[in-house]
DNA sequence: AGTGCAGTTGACTTT
DNA sequence: TAAAGTCAACTGCAC
């Protein structure tokens, strides 16, 4: 029977499940599918860079498959007209895919395809992608489920088969194309100078980290500048799938027992933070409605919707230098280090008093390593709306003196400043005529506005602490690591924190 | 040498 | 890897 294979956020041909798992079904007999479902990415959270990448990762693979005997069919359409197509096409078919731990839309969208397929009597297997587990039991089980899968072995990339049969150019709507220019409604304009997609500079990238990049890696994590070198830098690929988490977790662990000991806490740091990495996306596994309800409903309607307000943070224009420059930074890469992300959401949502859902679709659209379990988790973190996390309010002209001192990273994204010596760039407005330089005066008086912001999240943080559904959620996504650094004997277990930057 | 004092550092607490 | 506040211990200096 055709074996279907249907790709979402897995764009690569090495260690992957469902492809392994059809080939050796039925040799011959498999087709890949890449399906841009319109509703799915009119959504609001991805963008045209997101589909670019998508676009890149493809181009790649179907050379691969090309010379597995596999064709790669794409279709920009919803998902049961392809399905009824394949139907009609292709005969009685098995659809074979790894889970998706994604947004309400996403996981309805399973639900669908579940259904369609068995009403059919069509069989639909799924397979976890990484570390997270359908239908957890409980948060205790996690570690244990999250090592058992990191320790499977990795598959290797299809073989050469002989096709069964023709492969027709068109099977309406699907199609052998990979230009996905007709899908229309997709927010944001295309990236010119961010990653690029595909399993070969996946590979490269890691690969370069492991040798060289990683003995840096945990000086340079905070430093805005240093860190787009040091880092990984692999976070795009495994959001889409290009390198597998299995694979990534295996070759670092190997890396490590060959590294000096000196040097050995870089990679443990990584390390740790792959776990988290899963860790985050469980949250949204067991629990979807975090990518749009405000976790902890003590936090909702406290904050304001001001467009103006929005757009000067959107644009990177709010006179805080460090501010614009990681915004700017953001649109014209599609990359920010961790502890930047969270200062711009910090700033917006706290700074600013702005609702977390509009900043987190935004910021969804431009970080090219969007991945919905982690995002809505460290956006709801970083505006305090968890209850049980501390709440962190960033100081901008802190962050930027201790991790931007010399000012490079202002430099680069905010060339109006380039010229100011570094002593000037963090507060320019004291030294000198900013309309001269064209760059804006600040849009808040900072210390005032992050002193009111500390007052009233902290007063109704003191109520939601108490509040039974700060337990149920702590108990439902909180970590059961143990490792939790200043857990004074008096802290309630409530005060247990998520920090992984 | 010992004292007084301003300023710094670090641990800890509060918001 | 939040920031600000508090407090005690420490440091360097003047006398």
């Amino acid at each position: 029977m055709l074996q279907v294979v249907w790709l979402k956020r897995d764009l690569r041909l090495h260690d992957h499940r469902p492809l392994v798992e059809a080939c050796l079904r039925s040799p011959g007999n498999v087709m890949v599918v890449y399906i841009a479902e319109p509703t799915i990415w009119q959504a609001g959270d991805l963008s045209v860079r997101h589909l670019q990448f998508v676009a890149q990762s493809l181009a790649e693979m179907a050379e691969g498959l090309h010379d597995s005997g596999i064709p790669l069919y794409t279709a920009i359409a919803e998902m049961e007209p392809t399905l009824a197509a394949i139907l009609e096409h292709c005969g009685t078919f098995r659809l074979l895919a790894h889970e998706e731990h994604g947004t309400p839309l996403t996981f309805a969208r399973d639900l669908r395809v579940h259904r369609w397929m068995r009403s059919r009597g069509l069989e639909f297997v799924e397979y976890p992608p990484f570390g997270v587990t359908r239908r957890l039991p409980s948060r205790e089980q996690f570690q244990m489920s999250w090592e058992q899968k990191m320790s499977e072995p990795l598959l290797s990339a299809p073989a050469l088969s002989q096709a069964l049969r023709e492969w027709p150019v068109e099977l309406r709507p699907l199609r052998r194309a990979l230009d996905f220019s007709e899908l229309h409604g997709v927010p944001g304009i295309p990236l010119s100078s961010g990653q690029k997609g595909g399993e070969r500079l996946a590979r490269a990238t890691f690969a370069d980290f492991l040798r060289d990049r990683c003995t840096r890696y945990q000086s340079h994590i905070s430093k805005p500048y240093d860190s787009m070198h040091s880092c990984a830098r692999i976070s795009t690929y495994l959001a889409w799938g290009n390198l597998s988490m299995r694979e990534v977790v295996q070759r670092s662990r190997q890396a490590l027992q060959s590294i000096a000991p000196s040097r050995r806490r870089h990679l443990e740091a990584f390390l740790s933070r792959l776990h988290w990495h899963c860790h985050f996306i469980q949250r949204i596994e067991d629990d979807a409605e975090i990518a749009v309800r405000t976790m902890n409903s003590a936090f909702e309607g406290l904050r304001g919707e001001n467009e103006e307000i929005f757009q000067r943070w959107l644009e990177g224009q709010t006179g805080f230098p460090l501010i614009d420059a990681a915004m700017r930074a953001l649109a014209q890469t599609g990359w920010l280090h961790f502890r930047g992300r969270a200062m711009v959401v910090s700033f917006i949502c706290n700074t600013l008093m702005q609702d977390w859902r509009r900043p987190a679709q935004a910021l969804a659209q431009l970080f090219l390593d969007y991945e919905p379990g982690i995002h809505f988790s460290q956006v709801q973190m970083q505006a305090g709306t968890t209850g049980f996390n501390t709440i962190r309010i960033y100081n901008p002209l802190k962050q930027s003196q201790e991790h931007d001192s010399e000012g490079r990273f202002i430099r680069l994204f905010v060339p109006e400043l380039r010229e100011l010596p570094s002593a000037q760039l963090h507060e320019p407005w004291k030294y000198v005529d900013l309309a001269m330089l064209g760059y804006p005066v600040p849009m808040v008086d900072l210390t005032e506005a992050n002193r009111i912001a500390r007052e009233r999240l902290w007063s109704v943080r003191g109520r939601a602490k108490v509040a039974p559904e700060t337990k149920r959620l702590l108990n439902k996504h909180g970590s059961r690591s143990g490792k939790q650094k200043n857990r004074r004997q008096s802290s309630a277990p409530e005060q247990i924190e998520f920090d992984f930057g």
